[in-house]
DNA sequence: TGTAAAATTTAGTTATGCCTAAATATTTTT
DNA sequence: AAAAATATTTAGGCATAACTAAATTTTACA
């Protein structure tokens, strides 16, 4: 079995992986929040398991047997929060941090219980798509809010997990997965957003905005 | 934060001290699958953090502060088997491996939301009492089924959780929580059951009798 | 293109929690 | 009560996964 350490190193390296190609030490030190010299460490290893490639100096990716490690604790942690949001009721904003510590334990029974419980979902509260068992990605297509015009109307798809504070004030306006929302007015200069929810209007500051992923957008 | 496996030494420490007293290193040792030479160093560990009573050659005991922690971690124990019991239908032999897993990593907030599901149960799939959140045990008045005669009828009130394969085999006759049988005759000489389960007729051995404990006792 | 800055790796340390083997204390037996 | 058997502790090691500090490689720019 591998460690919850290894599972956390896999994880990271897909999801920094999903933007640029190679992943380098100091970036995942960062996102991991330990040091580069550790990083170089636990490298070592993975790689010596065939979970990963590297060469020195050059970044790391994952192989396919590293790929479905780190898929299935993504599907593992989705599964999870969809799980603890709609059995248990607990708050988008705290599903992220249970599911964290969950998601290296459970064992695929308790996986398959959750799936068929929610009727095999695709996508998390946040609105991140669920691989499969076998490690398949829905597809998804959705923009990020920063690039929306004055006028233009959409759904929001998918917001950022792991920061419970901005999920907690997003829930406010109802920011929800699903929610529709139309752009009153972009400000100039890289300044907020102003929307209107349901007849409700709200300012969404760029920080905010650019971890909210929209689609099915239409100009009114 | 405490360890998982300092987690387990208590947990282990309280279980045993029900029996008899004072826990000696061997015995602890044994119960959980390690050498005596660890438990020697996980013990000094936990007497500098003045969780248990520790004298060289000895034996352990444990403090009020230590007791809490034991009662806090078999609370989440059975408080999971009955959630995954219940909610997802997991079957009774299969719990014990799970929750022992998940009893280390659950929140507070999660444990709350399962006891409310559950509405606030005194007992888990084996009937082992679960403590409440200050750690108060239900009190049980159980005795094993070894210690009945030709005639007696009772009900099933706790059975050992920790084997799967005894768990299925009781699971064939129906002997659960909760189940009424009387018995029919005591073989001499240490010899087995035969008890009447709502009119089935079933041989249990002394070996497994020993992890079967009754109450409601009545004379036929 | 050479040098300074930045990134990365190596080397050596720490803490956990387990192990074996040897030493020591306790208990049982004669 | 001494010897033998049993239990426990000490001493020294190993693996994991983090750390700091120093050395090395890459990159960026002057």
């Amino acid at each position: 079995m591998l460690s919850q350490a290894a599972e956390d190193y896999l994880k990271s390296i897909y999801k920094l992986q999903e933007k640029g190609g190679k992943v380098s030490t100091g970036v995942l030190a960062e996102f991991l929040n330990v040091k580069p010299a550790s990083v170089t460490g636990m490298i070592k290893k993975l790689k010596s398991m065939k979970l990963i490639k590297y060469e020195r100096y050059h970044g790391v990716t994952l192989t396919n047997a590293g790929k479905a490690i780190a898929l299935e604790v993504i599907r593992h942690h989705r599964l999870l929060e969809l799980y603890l949001f709609k059995a248990l009721g607990m708050p988008w904003d705290g599903v992220h941090d249970e599911a964290e510590k969950l998601e290296h334990v459970i064992s695929e029974d308790m996986e398959a219980r959750m799936d068929a419980y929610l009727g095999y979902p695709t996508s998390d509260p946040h609105g991140s798509p669920i691989p499969d068992k076998n490690g398949v990605v829905p597809k998804t297509a959705s923009i990020p809010m920063t690039s929306l015009q004055d006028g233009q109307s959409c759904v929001v798809a998918e917001v950022n997990d792991s920061d419970s504070a901005l999920l907690r004030h997003l829930g406010i306006f109802n920011l929800y997965p699903g929610t529709r929302f139309r752009v009153i007015e972009v400000a100039p200069f890289e300044g907020p957003f102003t929307i209107d929810v349901a007849g409700q209007q709200a300012v969404i500051g760029r920080e905010v905005a650019k971890h909210i992923f929209v689609d099915d957008i239409h100009d009114t």
